[in-house]
DNA sequence: TAGGCCATCTGGTCCT
DNA sequence: AGGACCAGATGGCCTA
């Protein structure tokens, strides 16, 4: 999972090494070998246990599975898992990557929970944001029901490309003064709670249902000297940039189901 | 050292 | 029947 490998958090949280789940690397885990130790042990109760599943009747009427194919079936099962986890890791990953939250190697990973909760709070951000331009449109077209009909029905298709660009503004200033801190300070422009550590990730009461949202939005803009969001010029921060192959790849695992 | 976070294993359930 | 999904259990690693 470890897409910040390099962070400060040495832990791999998810063995990229098993990725493809070579049979070679995972024999070679601990965890196996206390297994098969372990399996060799009991095997009679697990055969048992199988006989139970299987009716548990005096004779047999299906063929009892030695300890080979038991042991192999439960091989493949625990395969399929961890390669399952593995790949919603690299979902939460691609999550995080697309998270208004700074990345680097001084920075702590955000755990999962956090990660959950931050999208939560940045999709709610983005929607109210939406609303938000939807009315300044309405307002900016003197309250045209035509205009503000089209807006509702396609807000990304404004009658001009300024009015696109406008509508990302208010978002922009919400992003840029979230990324434009560090972790700990973000967390501090979102709460009244206590200095975090720094190289922290945020609590999961900053993280949770409280507030961050309309405080956001209720932002001055914070971006530093001259800058300035141009009509028709891309935005250099990271935020505005297409998304990463990591969301296509998210995509791609939603859409495949 | 306690608590948080995580990976992995495992058995159960549901779906195709 | 086989695979996907889920939740509980367990143990390891890390940090305060």
């Amino acid at each position: 999972m470890d897409s910040d490998s390099g962070s400060v958090c040495s832990r791999s949280s998810s063995p990229d090494l098993v990725v493809d789940d070579s049979a070679g690397s995972f024999f070679s885990n601990k965890m196996f070998q206390t297994y098969c130790r372990e399996n060799r042990e009991d095997n009679v109760a697990g055969q048992g246990r199988t006989e139970r599943c299987s009716g548990g009747g005096k004779t047999k009427t299906r063929s009892e599975p030695n300890k080979d194919e038991v042991q192999d079936l439960r091989l493949k099962v625990n395969s399929r898992e961890r390669k399952r986890m593995h790949d919603l890791n690299q979902a939460m990953d691609g999550l995080r990557e697309v998270m208004p939250y700074a990345h680097g190697p001084s920075v702590r990973k955000l755990s999962k929970i956090s990660t959950l909760l931050l999208a939560r709070n940045y999709i709610l951000m983005l929607s109210s944001s939406l609303e938000e331009m939807k009315k300044l449109v309405g307002d900016v077209y003197g309250g045209s029901a035509a205009v503000q009909s089209r807006a509702a029905s396609h807000p990304a298709i404004t009658p001009a490309a300024p009015a696109a660009h406008l509508s990302l503004h208010p978002l922009t200033h919400s992003l840029h003064s979230l990324v434009g801190s560090t972790p700990s300070a973000a967390l501090q422009h979102h709460t009244t709670s206590t200095a975090a550590a720094p190289h922290s990730p945020p609590s999961a009461s900053f993280l949770g249902f409280h507030a961050p949202v309309q405080g956001l939005l209720k932002d001055p803009l914070h971006l530093t000297s001259s800058y300035r969001h141009f009509p028709g010029m891309p935005c250099p921060c990271s935020l505005c940039q297409p998304l990463p192959t990591t969301t296509s790849t998210l995509h791609s695992l939603s859409m495949t189901k």
